[in-house]
DNA sequence: ATGAAAGCGCTAACAA
DNA sequence: TTGTTAGCGCTTTCAT
C-alpha cells in the first residue's frame, strides 16, 4: 500500500526522473527509454500524484458545482449533465451545497486557486455582493439563473417566463378560459419569473385568471394551496371554479391533481393542470402531467461547455445563453377525444 | 484576479512565512504577530492554496463518490446523505461515474495518492478483480453492497432479503394468498437478492408464488410484464389471478398498477401492489405505492461515518453494517376499512 | 516566539 | 535525447 513516485520508477527504469516524466507525459525521449520507462511503471503500479501535478502545472482537472440543495430533481439532472461533459473534458466535478445566500457568498469568495479550475453556480439568489465576489473570484464562475446581462459573467439561462407563455397558449388552444396560477412564495428568482410569464401570457389574450401561493414549492403546499382554492370557489358556485390550474412546477402540480380529485372533480374533464419542470413525477402521474420542460439537462450541458471554453480561452467575451423550453402535453391537460392513456406514456425514456 | 499567497501575507505583516502560516494555523504565535497576520491576510483576501497545503501534509480533504448511474433516485438519496457527512467532517465530496465493472477496477486502481483521501463506491457488481484493487488502494474504500465479510473492507449493506420478508409478511396478514413476484434482470445483485427473499417468505408461509421478469428495473418495462402476467392469468380464468404484485422497485411497481389499471382491474380491492425503494414516486401515485424502505440516506450516512473513522484510525478492524429495512404502507395493499387516502399523504416529510 | 531552510512529487527550463 | 536543477505554495523541523 506504500505509494510510489516518479523516482522509483525512474531508478528501476535506469533513467533520470525527468526523463521519467517524459516518457510518461508523451514529450521527446526515445523509443527505448519510453519502452522502459511505461515498463518500469506498470511493474511498480505507478500513479502520478494528482496534487505534486496539480501545484506544479497551477490546475486541479476539477470543476466544482455548487447548489443550495442536492436532492431537488432539476438539480440532480443538471448534474448529471454536467458529470458527462466534465467528464469528457478530462476533469473531475465536486459538488457542494451552499445553504443560504451568505454561504454562497462565502464560498465564492474561498475559491482562491487550490480546488477546482472553474465552478458552475446554481445560486439560490443573486445579490449585488454575489456578482462582485464572482467576478473578482481567482477562476472562472459560470451562473445558471438570471443575472444582469452587463455583468460579464458567463451565464445560462431557463426562460421560464416563454415556458408560461407555452402552457397559456395550449391550455387556450383546449379551450381553457379561466387560469389559475397555483405559485410557490414570490420572492424566489422562479417564483417572480413564472408568475410574470403568467400574467403577460394570460393578459395578451384576455381571459380570466386567479392566483394562489403556497407556502413552498412542494407537493403538501401545493396540495393545500389548490385545495383552498378549489374550495373557495365551490362555494361561489360552479360558474366561478376555474378550467385549469397553472402550478409553478411539477411537485405543487401533482398536489393540484390529488386536491381536485379529492374534491370530485375529473382532471381533465373538469379542470385541467399543468406542472413545470418535466420530471420523472410528471410522467408516472395519472392523469400524466402536462410540464414545461425547461431544459435541465441542456442548461448543465451548455454550462459545462462554458466553462470549458473559458478555460481554454480566459479572455473571450462573456456569453449568455438562454435555453428554450418545451412544453410536454398529458392527460392532465388534453381532453380533445377519447381519452389516449396510451400516448401519456413517454416511459421509453424513463430509464 | 491575481491570486495571492503566504509570501505576501507576510512581507505586508512584517514577519517572516514561517510566523504567517503558524499565526494562521493557530500554532504558537505572540498575540501581536496573529493578529498582523490576521489584518494582513484579510487585506489581502488571502485564501491558502489547497494543492500546495496537500502536497505537504499528504492530504487531500477530499472524499470521493463512485457509482455507475447519478440520477437513479436511490444514488441521489445516498449521495445527499454523504455530502451531509462529509461536509460536517470537513472534507469536499468529490463524484464520478463509474460505467462498467472494469471501469470501476480501473477507478480504484487510480486512486493513487492524489486527489482523495478516501472511497465510498456502490459497484453494479462485485467481481474478485474489483476486491483485489480495493484492498491494494493506497486510499480506504468503503463499499456500498455485498461483499464477502471475509475481505476485510468496510461494507454497507442493504437487507433486500428481509425487505422482502416484511412485504409479504404484510400482504399474507391483509388476507392475500396468491403473489406474484415481478423481477428485474435476475443476473443483477439486486435482482438475486430480492427473488431469494421473497422465494423465503413464500415459501414458509405456504401460499402460492408466481414470477414474470421484466428486462429492466423501470416503469416501462414492469408495465409491460405485469401486463402479460395478469393477461395469461385473466385469459385462463379470474381464480387463477394473482391478488397480490410485489415488484422488485418503485418504478416497476408504479408499471404494475398502471397496468391493472388499464385491465380494469381495482387496486388494492383486487389486487395490491408494493415496491421497493420508498421513492418519492410511491408517496406520490395513486394509491400510494406500499413500498419498503431499504435507508438509502442512512446507508449513506452510514459509509460517509466508516470513511471518516477509517481515515482517523487506518487500522482498525473492518465493519460491516447491515441497515434493517422498514415498510411503508399505503393504499395500493390496504383494504381494511374505508379507503383511507388521506394515510397515504406523507407528504410532509417530501420537501 | 521567531526565522531559515528543507522538502512534499512533480514538470519544465536549461545545459550538455 | 538526456540529466541537473529550480520551483510551484505550503508546513514544519531545527536553530536561535
Amino acid at each position: 500500500v506504500a505509494r510510489v513516485t516518479i523516482t522509483e520508477v525512474a531508478r528501476r527504469a535506469g533513467v533520470s526522473i525527468a526523463s521519467a516524466s517524459r516518457a510518461l507525459n508523451g514529450q521527446v525521449a526515445s523509443a527505448e527509454t519510453v519502452e522502459r520507462v511505461r515498463a518500469a511503471a506498470e511493474e511498480l503500479g505507478y500513479v502520478a500524484d494528482a496534487t505534486a501535478r496539480s501545484l506544479k502545472l497551477g490546475r486541479t482537472h476539477q470543476l466544482g458545482y455548487a447548489v443550495a440543495d442536492i436532492g431537488n430533481p432539476v438539480y440532480v439532472e443538471i448534474m448529471g449533465a454536467l458529470e458527462a461533459v466534465v467528464a469528457a473534458a478530462g476533469y473531475r466535478l465536486t459538488i457542494s451545497t451552499t445553504g443560504d445566500a451568505a454561504a454562497t457568498v462565502d464560498l465564492v469568495r474561498s475559491l482562491g486557486r487550490g480546488y477546482v479550475d472553474g465552478l458552475v453556480l446554481s445560486p439560490l439568489r443573486v445579490t449585488d455582493e454575489l456578482v462582485q465576489a464572482i467576478r473578482q473570484a481567482p477562476v472562472p464562475v459560470v451562473v445558471l439563473g438570471n443575472l444582469p446581462d452587463d455583468a460579464g459573467i458567463d451565464t445560462v439561462r431557463a426562460d421560464s417566463g416563454r415556458g408560461m407563455e407555452l402552457v397559456v397558449a395550449h391550455l387556450v388552444d383546449e379551450g381553457r378560459r379561466r387560469l389559475a396560477f397555483l405559485n410557490g412564495p414570490a420572492d424566489t428568482t422562479p417564483g417572480r419569473a413564472r408568475r410574470a410569464g403568467f400574467q403577460r401570457a394570460v393578459d395578451s389574450r384576455g381571459v380570466v385568471s386567479l392566483e394562489a401561493t403556497a407556502r413552498d414549492f412542494t407537493i403538501a403546499e401545493g396540495y393545500g394551496a389548490a385545495r383552498t382554492l378549489l374550495e373557495r370557489a365551490l362555494a361561489d358556485g360552479a360558474a366561478s371554479l376555474p378550467d385549469a390550474i397553472v402550478a409553478a412546477n411539477d411537485l405543487m402540480g401533482i398536489g393540484a391533481i390529488h386536491a381536485a380529485d379529492d374534491l370530485g372533480l375529473r382532471v381533465p374533464e373538469d379542470i385541467a393542470v399543468t406542472g413545470v419542470d418535466d420530471t420523472e413525477l410528471a410522467q408516472v402521474s395519472r392523469p400524466g402531467l402536462t410540464s414545461v420542460d425547461l431544459g435541465a439537462a441542456e442548461r448543465g450541458r451548455v454550462a459545462a461547455d462554458l466553462l470549458v471554453a473559458r478555460l481554454a480561452e480566459p479572455d473571450r467575451p462573456a456569453h449568455s445563453v438562454t435555453v428554450a423550453p418545451t412544453l410536454q402535453v398529458r392527460g392532465s391537460s388534453r381532453v380533445a377525444g377519447p381519452r389516449a392513456l396510451e400516448d401519456d406514456k413517454t416511459w421509453g425514456a424513463a430509464g
